[in-house]
DNA sequence: ATTATATATGCAGATATCGGCATATGCGGG
DNA sequence: CCCGCATATGCCGATATCTGCATATATAAT
């Protein structure tokens, strides 16, 4: 039995104010790609990182102790969601976070955890 | 072969910075948590649902055409992580999201895709 | 006590994600 | 031109996640 012959407690004024509020369904599937960013060990630790500094695959990969694959992995998907960007000299290729907004929402999220 | 053989770009002054501001990895899995609030549609919407009006799983199902299964599931997983909580009347259980710093991460995201 | 409604939970299939190996590609040096 | 280093990519196994069905639990009404 579907859930529109059940007697809704909602009542009509609020579920008016949820049809207004909510965000469409492009937007959030915009912020789930967003905050997937986020969502995962690796891509934030390397997100972390190049927050504080311009870094190459090769010094991201020992700095972090990660399998330079794996780094490349992950880093073609930052740059997909549009975190991060890369500059080639000659064999190097150089990563930055595209935006400071990247560092204050990661700052918003430890201010929310208390640390 | 190990990635500390190899000949480091990174200079030893970044290499303290990332090493000084690098948050712990304690942190850093805080963090993955927290953002896994929103890594996903079906949680998101429901977040952003209880972010306008408490309501009850019943409500939530319908006003969002998700099994009552599937609403049960993700919500136990917020409250899990923190995101909701819940209170019984009688047979109905209402929830509401525990603070309004998760509404306001969720602008953060709104504004950073420039919505 | 029985029944109906609201919600929660165990389980399993479908699907997605992650990480690493093997390998390809890009690029500079000799 | 060939080799070596830096990075990227295809593939796949391991694992995690999501969803819905069947069912359990909680509560109220009769």
């Amino acid at each position: 039995m579907s859930n529109t012959n059940k007697v809704m407690l909602l009542d009509k004024r609020i579920q008016n104010k949820i049809d207004e509020y909510m965000p469409p369904d492009e937007v959030l599937e915009g912020l789930v790609n967003f905050f997937s960013i986020f969502s995962d060990v690796t891509r934030i630790r390397i997100v972390s990182a190049l927050t504080i500094s311009e870094m190459c695959v090769n010094d991201i990969s020992a700095m972090l102790r990660l399998n330079q694959t794996t780094v490349s992995h992950q880093l073609r998907i930052l740059k997909s969601v549009g975190a991060v960007k890369s500059k080639r000299q000659g064999k190097i290729v150089f990563y930055t976070v595209t935006s400071e907004q990247i560092n204050e929402v990661m700052l918003n999220g430890v201010e929310y955890l208390g640390y």
